[in-house]
DNA sequence: ATTGAAAATGAAAATCATTTTCAATTACAA
DNA sequence: TTGTAATTGAAAATGATTTTCATTTTCAAT
């Protein structure tokens, strides 16, 4: 077992535990789903991560993998990222709100967590303008990963 | 005809040249759609177009009303408004790019558009220090108005 | 003003991702 | 070990969006 396996067993059974947590039942489906979403660095949609999940556990269904994401976004594992190609994507969510960086050619996902102060300043001054009470707030950048820059399209 | 008025029927023949530019014709269920959507300052989704719409001209199919936001969109008058609720919202868009706040409790638009250095200058740190090359960049944030903070839920 | 080709329209049908239903299976507390 | 409630997967239902197609309309060329 190299480095590898070695921190994606421990991260699944992480997200188990947070599941387990919060009320819910470990399953082998639910922990096949995992496998998948707990270690992929790309965005996934529900149908990828059912193609990738049956591999290890061929009687999965989609249903489950449907029902399985919307848990782990319910308990903050998974949140969903919207895209100009769409929003049935989906990415790992190590610690709350995190501002992505997304390949539009491969999916691979980055997260900036520097300018934090930044964007609160920001929010803070626009709160002042406009009279809103800003509960929230997206900084997505979409772009080019290396590897999909050299790549001929 | 009070001042309202004007400047709608204003907005909406400006709109009605941007789609005569870019080869597309000018027709009555266009123009109804139009009237709704360029003089709005809430997101709207499909179905709320129609109905809307569909007051001024009844004969108006809802299709048409999906393929004129998609030439709407294709020229850059509307954007598609991504929200935490659903993605299936639409806003005008005056002068390209720009950054909103949204009101969650009525779905009202502000724009802002300071800050653009900011911005700018983040896209470039983050581009240096992924390897990245950045394309794109959504800026949203959500609220609540100031009408709805009072509003009772 | 008339005409004709291409674009646009709307009703109906098709598509397709997601959700619901339901009987069978499974996890896990007692 | 057992009972119950949660979970599962297949099939059916749903619902938003897209496609098809016959009819109507725009608008450039006469």
């Amino acid at each position: 077992m190299n480095r590898m396996d070695s921190n994606q067993d421990q991260m699944t059974s992480n997200w188990l535990d947070r599941l387990q947590e919060n009320g819910y039942r470990l399953t082998a489906p639910r922990q096949a789903v995992i496998d998948v979403v707990a270690g992929s660095r790309f965005v996934l949609n529900p149908l990828e991560v059912f193609e990738q999940a049956r591999q290890a556990y061929p009687k999965l269904g989609l249903v489950t993998v449907y029902r399985t994401i919307e848990k782990l976004e319910e308990v903050g594992l998974l949140q969903r990222v919207h895209q100009p190609s769409g929003c049935q994507g989906f990415v790992a969510a190590f610690n709350g709100h995190q501002h992505l960086l997304i390949c539009q050619g491969c999916g691979k996902v980055e997260i900036f967590s520097g300018d934090v102060e930044l964007v609160n300043t920001l929010v803070k001054n626009v709160e002042k303008d406009s009279g809103y009470n800003v509960q929230d707030h997206w900084l997505q950048l979409f772009g080019m990963c290396s590897e999909c820059q050299d790549r001929p399209s």
